[in-house]
DNA sequence: ATGAAAGCGCTAACAA
DNA sequence: TTGTTAGCGCTTTCAT
């Protein structure tokens, strides 16, 4: 007897567009074409129309209609963890544009879940998304094949694909890199550090690394690369490792481990840029807060987030791309965690 | 000559159900109790059914489902701002149930702009979601009505709606303030104020403005509320206000501006928690991070959003209700920022 | 246990 | 400019 789930679930529409069309004495194909602003329709029609959409109250079923037309203006986001704020502020700038075009967010988080990646893209493609954001680490070739396959348009933000199968707005993490650790070196730092989460990351393996092996090698220093740290406790413990190396100048790509570490070097009887000069890869609240305030490679998280949303409008309606690959202005901006 | 995009959406699905029932040699009918696990289906006829749907890859279209059962799976999440770590820990724990019950998640965030919020969630209940967990600060009229005629289910998760109209999972705000007051005057804090955002957000204005008042008065305290306090340089610029006030114990209700105060107090050349102590209202990165680290209010953030999540399954399922508002613990946090 | 058939609410040829 | 008519891919009675 399950009397009142049947009343709500029959509630849920109760005026539809066949409703409308016989109060306003016209075909549904004519209040369709008014509901979506096609011009072939006469001035008095659509006003009589649209006054009855008024009076009714109709709202159009957005699944109905997805379903006809095949577009269901919703876009998947894959990310990794909204709770870390650089994927937190990525995805803003990506929700300030959906919202522009009309497009809705299907958010799915991928780490650290009961599902894998696959089936998370599965579950979105099923959903019938019209595109995909991905800000994930790497993407797995049957993900790849899978959006493939159903031809749905994906933009990466902020990470990048090993291969070059999809659009991506990124900074130039080898320039930006360089460029920090160049800066720790003119600021009198001798042992530069790398210090890193998945070291299997695209954008690690292929472009931080490769720029900080690079760098160390030209000018004659050791490679002291860490990986797999992640939290705060992780840059936090990873101090004494660097202090025992006589480390003097890092570069960190993430915040909260940075922040992990100047405190462990505070609580170290140390000083901060003195002892021990700290740079993040991103600026968020967490570089802003914590004395002194770190240096980092400013990244136009909004922006890239903003860009790539705009790129991927393109793509669903199939106009031409300028670039498959955009590469967004970073800035070094210094604080105190360097001389 | 947009054959390309014909193309694409041509093959946005290449197998149906229908192949499913061809290959199989059964109806649509039986294909569709094999995909939604209806016992009524001969075991060997249901092996059968897998057996071709495998094969052919088949995968449904939770469009088409949506439209014929009127339920998407879907549920909307209205959220302020996802960069502020509050929200995002909350979506986090509604996330992770929202998975484990295999719904997903339309996010639509509230805040500077480009919709109203009822449009925001008019576009909600277009894209036919079955529930919506509700984060923002205050639910209009206009909203609840709309949720309400649609029959929509909604929980608030970590904000509380003036009315009693929709289920909620919070914790006592009343008397953790309190409790927070309390903490400040035995460390020996003279003067109190009340540092927060919205002042007519119902959990101000009915929680915590209450609470502060209510203390002050019984202690004989003199009242200093500051409202529309949000950003770090909120905070950061307010000290001079609280200083000049000879102000030495301040509850925060938001992480970032308590920062801002704290860093503030320090550039002065102040003493945390010597001379100014503070509390804020939620434990997350940024009260971590900082030195001293922030006494707080640790909410079960992803508590709340989980449980909140939990009990809209409940709705939406027409399952009972044990209780509509769920109060969960929080503990008092002392870190550096009090004696 | 299975199938036939009628929708769900809308879009998009195609005709007129 | 407008209407007719097939679907879109699936669920769900109702028979059998």
């Amino acid at each position: 007897m399950n009397s009142l789930k049947e009343e709500r679930i029959m509630q849920k529409q109760d005026v539809t567009i066949y409703d409308v069309a016989r109060e306003a004495k016209v075909s549904m194909a004519t209040v369709s074409r008014v509901v979506n602003g096609n011009n072939n329709v006469r001035k008095e029609t659509r006003e009589r129309v649209l006054k009855v959409i008024k009076e009714l109250n109709y709202q159009p079923n957005a699944v109905a209609q997805g379903l006809a037309s095949k577009r269901t203006t919703t876009v998947g986001l894959i990310v990794p963890d909204l709770t870390n704020l650089y994927f937190a502020e990525l995805s803003k700038g990506i929700d300030d544009i959906a919202t522009l075009y009309k497009y809705n967010i299907i958010l799915s988080s991928v780490e650290n879940k009961l599902l894998k990646e696959n089936e998370v893209i599965q579950n979105l493609l099923n959903k019938q998304v019209d595109g995909v954001i991905y800000m994930a680490d790497r993407l797995s070739d049957d993900a790849a094949e899978a959006f493939d396959r159903t031809k749905t348009p994906v933009v990466l933000a902020g990470t990048i694909d090993g291969r070059d199968r999809f659009a991506s707005v990124n900074i130039d993490y080898q320039k930006s890199d360089t460029e920090a650790l160049q800066l720790l070196l003119e600021k009198g730092a001798k042992k530069l550090a790398l210090v890193l989460g998945d070291k299997d990351a695209a954008i690690n393996k292929e472009n931080r690394i490769l720029a900080y092996k690079n760098f160390v090698k030209q000018h004659g220093l050791t490679e002291h690369i860490f990986d797999s740290v992640y939290t705060y406790e992780d840059g936090y413990e990873l101090y004494q490792k660097i202090a025992s190396y006589g480390i003097d100048g890092v570069l960190v790509t993430k915040n909260l481990p940075t922040a992990g570490l100047l405190n462990a070097c505070l609580d170290d009887g140390k000083k901060v840029p003195d002892d021990l000069q700290l740079i993040t890869s991103s600026e968020t609240d967490i570089s802003q807060v914590v004395r002194p305030g770190l240096t980092n490679i400013k990244q136009p998280l909004y922006d890239i987030g903003a860009v790539a949303m705009r790129l991927l409008t393109k793509l669903m309606s199939d106009e031409p791309l300028d670039e498959k690959h955009i590469v967004l202005p970073y800035e070094l901006i210094e604080k105190g965690s360097t001389k």
